[in-house]
DNA sequence: GGTCATTTGTTCGTATGTATG
DNA sequence: CCATACATACGAACAAATGAC
């Protein structure tokens, strides 16, 4: 029932490139360097551009000895290596993974996702998936203050950052609060944008709420994960000066690939 | 290696009783309680007394009926309700699982196992899995503000709350600050206990970083659950009253029985 | 539940280069 | 020049865990 109402839509506001991902790695011998250590910073330097996503597996060392044509042993040198600095995770039968997160998310009064990401010297991005208008039930009545039916806009947005799929929100707005929140969100891409459009310059997060749960089917196709994988979910309310609730979102965060840090006082 | 050096003991300082069940269910009839009613809270008391469990599958809703004595469709009537409530989620050809959280867990400064489940009405319990003496490796030394090699206890700690395994949790203390914590804590079963014991009254949750991941092997077996679920992982530091490192743990949450709520000023 | 292929983990052995005294 | 110690690199085989069927 949701879907048949949802308005699907591929509008893209914010390309990425993909990242330039040296493709020979061609090994110096003798040079004082040893070999598995430059297949330690090869594999590094892949991950940190991003060739390598978070949560991946890497190929098997059998195929990395091949690729770099060294001993199995050598490759798992330079593995032994990553892992100890948290970058890989090996477990046996099944492979070895690219571990560590790139990108941490605080989570506090101020919550902006393209202040974050940009502050993390990343590329933001997003995609608005779709939109629908629809009744307050009454758990959205109970969060964003208001009574049952009244008028919601319901926004479907993917966020991407360097071109990796980041997170899928689900934003709703009371309608009459915001009336042109769906095209200003379409326009700019950005929900302080559009928010300040409507005259609400100031916000703040108040509650969040967060858990795990598996990736639903829509969700993996969005955030290219496999089903089953962990997705973050957070549930929030943003408010305004005042204290009335504007936004109620729930974000799921593609499992690994994001950290959430909470500062406390 | 890790497992070999762990001492694993099954000491168990909190004796938790298997939450009381209501097995029979008597419908009283023409009592004013439509009988829908009567089993909509039936269901609701035992999910919330943990006999069903977060993301289970209820029994269908043939079999529902057929435990109660009652028309399918009154069982539908009270699982309307629950799913109105947010309890339950209906899955067309899966079935009817048990949905929303039960235990929600703040994390602010002050975040004591003990007292937020307390705070609950609910019952709280742990067991100490094992503890270990391990030199402090790199990222371990930057966590805790500790030289390398610093001698460190490491405690694996299971917590459950009315009688369902809720966390486990490694936690990892310099030896030299606080040389009996892990007898303390067999005894007392409590962090902030065995803390006090070691003069340290007053310390704070400084940092946590949360993700979502698979669960491991060995917490599938202590959490009882699935291969594959999602675990929500904490990773925080708790410093003392002059912002010195005291403990540094990785908590793991049973997927979707707990949520943790911020509250952002 | 069992079998089987895949993949990492472990343990042998061998050989080479390099720094040290 | 030689003996020693250590890190590096290769080869083979087996153990153990995983996942798919």
């Amino acid at each position: 029932m949701f879907v048949d109402m949802f308005v699907y839509i591929g509008f893209c506001f914010n390309r990425v490139t993909a990242a330039g991902v040296p493709m020979s790695d061609l090994l110096k011998r003798g040079t004082g360097v040893a070999v598995w250590n430059q297949i330690a910073q090869s594999l590094e330097a892949r991950i940190a551009s991003g060739a390598l996503a978070r949560g991946t597996r890497l190929p098997t060392e059998a195929e990395l000895a091949e690729q770099f044509g060294v001993n199995r042993h050598t490759v798992r040198r330079a593995l032994s290596d990553l892992a100890a600095k948290g970058m890989v995770k090996a477990s046996r039968g099944r492979g070895t993974f690219v571990a560590r997160a790139a990108i941490t998310y605080p989570i506090s009064g101020r919550t902006r996702f393209s202040e974050i990401i940009s502050a993390q010297s990343r590329q933001p991005g997003g995609r608005l998936i779709g939109y629908a208008e629809t009744p307050a039930d009454a758990k959205l009545a109970a969060r964003l203050g208001v009574k049952p039916d009244t008028p919601l806009y319901e926004l479907e947005t993917l966020r991407v950052v360097d071109g990796q799929p980041a997170l899928v929100a689900t934003l709703y707005f009371v309608r009459d609060h915001v009336p042109e929140v769906i095209s200003d969100y379409a326009e700019t891409g950005s929900v302080s944008e559009a928010l300040a459009r409507a005259g609400f310059t100031d916000y703040r997060r108040k509650t969040s709420t967060i858990w795990a749960e598996a990736v639903s089917v829509q969700d993996a196709k969005l955030l290219k994960v496999a089903l089953h994988t962990p997705v973050l979910v957070v549930e929030s309310i943003n408010v305004d000066a005042g204290g009335t609730p504007l936004q109620y979102s729930v974000t799921r965060f593609a499992g690994e690939s994001v950290q959430l840090t909470v500062e406390s006082d």
